[in-house]
DNA sequence: TATAAAAGTTAGACTAGTCTAACAAATATA
DNA sequence: TATATTTGTTAGACTAGTCTAACTTTTATA
């Protein structure tokens, strides 16, 4: 794969993650711009318009002056090599090491950087060439390949209708330790026993327990798969 | 253990595992020079004092100018949880994902400066609580204790003497690989057959084959326990 | 002990990545 | 369309870590 170009720093590396990840966000348009991208990295719009001066040079995303950002090629496998590290290791963390799926993804951020092609396609190996990571995202395969899965927010379901989670939406340590303490987890089943038009929450049966009831923003934050 | 103070940068890190590293080195003076330290680490001298300055002002190590480099205890610790951290990840590198010995290093030095104290300490019981590394050197524990092991090298035994390897000094790739050639790891038998006086050669019979002559540097490279 | 060599320091410069403050362009809105 | 708001850029400054070149101190040696 001639893409992979790995002389890149560990800052470049997060911008083209973040590029990645935001062209994932704004499904229709993988397009972003730079305050979207200097947000989303804690950084100030000066600061990433430096930086995508200096992506462009290595075109690794094409860009003009007030204009959109948008990945190239090079720049999007990059990318995708980096979110593979990125979920292989928290899917270590989490299977080998006994992390929660809220813990794993500050170490992953880290570990995401280091710099071995052996180490990745042997950890992956290690794991067993898992699909999904904990929070049910896809892997990237090492050719940059990304399983799909289909699936939809719980909110979107009907009245009545079973399905069972495959990921979450927000991976925010809040929602994550909610979901622990409601025992929802990846492939746990829930049927959806009622919706409340007033507000958008619903009342919801999970595992088979006690009705529940969940707000639209939780429903929002939940894919599961019908 | 208040030692470990976890605001230290990468380099910051580095440097105070080079200069444990030396002191093991030195062994009667634990002390090391500035022109020493910046070799080690790949630096100019201007660029080790410079460093020097910083440390010191962290109290991580004594030294005035012109004068020797003495870690401080905190220094110390620090180090040893750096050193601590490489020696599990080429365990792990090692044991579970089959890098040879001669890969790990590499891999390690840029692992042990990931930040989460409950990674290590979780890595470590995965392990099993290793006391050695792939290359026979003691792994320090939580509390900053590092096991020890008698050992000599291969060159200060008598002819007769049967022994078992238990570290290299020398981890070149060169070294290791040679090693692997002559089917020699960690726990190989070795027997002293002959000592050349010549030129400090052996010949030596590895796990109960034919005889085999090594180099003087060879025997030095070499730590066994008779 | 005088001098040469080795060891160590300082000054000044450079790069990567960041910031603030001022400015410019594009877009939304009245 | 004129103006206000949002979005993005530029200029200039700062920090960490590095370098080279010139200098100083310490140590070794004749
Ligand atoms: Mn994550
Ligand atoms: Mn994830
Ligand atoms: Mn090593
Ligand atoms: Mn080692």
């Amino acid at each position: 794969m001639f893409y992979i170009c790995s002389m890149l720093s560990y800052t470049e590396e997060n911008y083209l993650k973040a590029l990645l990840k935001l062209s994932f966000q704004n499904e229709d348009k993988p397009e972003a711009g730079t305050n979207e991208m200097a947000a989303y990295l804690g950084v100030k719009p000066a600061t990433a318009t430096d930086m995508l001066k200096k992506l462009k040079e290595k075109e690794l995303v094409t860009y003009k002056k007030y204009g959109k950002i948008l990945l190239t090629e090079t720049g999007k496998q990059n990318g995708i090599a980096i979110l593979r590290k990125h979920r292989l290791w928290e899917t270590f963390l989490y299977e080998k090491l006994d992390f929660s799926w809220d813990e794993v993804h500050e170490v992953a951020e880290q570990l995401e950087h280091i710099q071995s092609a052996k180490l990745v396609d042997k950890l992956e190996e290690f794991l067993n060439f898992p699909e999904f990571d904990p929070h049910g995202d896809p892997i990237p395969k090492a050719n940059g390949e990304i399983p799909t899965i289909d699936k939809v927010l719980l909110s979107e379901l009907k009245e009545n209708e079973l399905c069972k989670v495959v990921a979450v939406k927000d991976t925010s340590t809040l929602f994550l330790q909610y979901l622990e303490k409601l025992r929802i987890t990846i492939g746990t089943p829930i049927k959806v026993l009622e919706r409340i038009d007033f507000d958008g929450s619903l009342s919801i049966q999970i595992a088979g327990e006690e009705a529940r009831n969940v707000s639209m923003k939780f429903a929002e934050s939940l894919f599961v798969k019908r």
